[in-house]
DNA sequence: CTCCTCCTCCCCTTTTATAGGGAAAATACA
DNA sequence: TGTATTTTCCCTATAAAAGGGGAGGAGGAG
């Protein structure tokens, strides 16, 4: 029931890459941390402290770096290794990876095939919040702190955040803006505009 | 002291590209609007209805349409027209354009190139968040802490602070949720969902 | 009757955020 | 060339949140 946390690795020199495939994934859940890094060699320093799930790179920047790119890859069995393939590129590379991200992907095609290599990410992704914990959701949105909700609703701190836990727990979100989000987006509060 | 809005067409079928570039570009201000075409047929049809004043297309959406491309220019001269490359192609078809996007391009070079068809640069309007106040919020929409942010600019947590400390007052907004409504608000942040 | 969820409450420690102060350097603007 | 804004950095102290436990009662489903 608890949703394991992914730690995905982009390794690239395009912003834009980064910023469209961070952006995309962002929107479903917070429990994505990302970890950029320009080449393989950073790559390779980054996985010392972070345990990362998914690594995703261009299959250009590890031309010529091919037996590097090997030994990385048996260094971290549990990783998967995605391609981001947008040039033409040679076969024999892409094989290597355990699956292959286009440029022309969907937004939903690529969360697919990231959510393949996720596994405990399949067993509960909506489980609807109780009455209690919309209650909490809608005040934290208002700005309220945990003890102005516990005023709120006439019950005690702790409580709140036993609720909060919950929520985090429920929805893989812990941040407070992307709960506003959550919430926006499932129509648990309105989003009013001038 | 009003600002002009810029109409940016971007045409390809990358919704990578299309998420990163606009993210990119939402930072420098929210006088930019962006409108998306599949192809340069739809283009086409977009330019009848909207004054276009920055196209991006993917060079190679136009191979084959080179004829289509040049009578579509030559009909909206005011338009400038930008390739987003990234990958080969034929330098015929580059000299077509205005300028070059590079998929390795910067943020910032990307916001100069951009800008340079802005003509109406010089009156932007300073009485909301500066650039530095919106890269922050940008990072505290997406749940970073004050911490991780300051990471993330490369500057220490006190500054990162003191751009919060900013942001409140001029907004007035104190909460990260009403931060994170703020932001979408004014489009410092885009909701896209289903 | 048992199992499960919900709601309630409490403990602990560590990490972050808030709020007040200040200040220097770099840009931008007029 | 001044002046204002922006960007950067730091201090002290207090408040709040996060993350890890656990636990009892109410009520519904099987």
């Amino acid at each position: 029931m608890k949703k394991n946390r992914i730690n995905i690795a982009v390794t690239g020199e395009s912003d834009i890459i980064y910023e469209g495939l961070t952006n995309i994934l962002y929107r479903y859940g917070d429990y994505i941390s990302f970890y950029r890094t320009e080449n393989i060699d950073e790559l390779d320093i980054l996985m010392i402290r972070v345990k990362i799930n998914i690594a995703i790179l261009n299959p250009g920047s590890i031309i010529n770096r091919n037996r590097q790119f090997l030994k990385l890859r048996s260094k971290h069995k549990n990783t998967s290794w995605l391609a981001l393939v947008y040039s033409f590129i040679d076969t024999k590379l892409i094989n290597e990876f355990d699956d292959l991200i286009y440029i022309t992907d969907t937004n939903d095609l690529i969360f697919k095939k990231i959510d393949r290599f996720h596994s405990s990410k399949t067993d509960k992704v909506r489980d609807d919040l109780s009455k209690r914990e919309k209650d909490v959701l809608i005040l934290l949105v208002r700005g309220l702190s945990n003890k102005e909700i516990a005023g709120e609703l006439n019950i005690s701190i702790h409580t709140v955040i036993s609720h909060r836990k919950n929520i985090a727990e429920k929805t893989g979100i812990r941040s407070l803006p992307g709960l506003t989000i959550y919430a926006i987006s499932n129509k648990i509060i309105p989003l009013n505009r001038e």
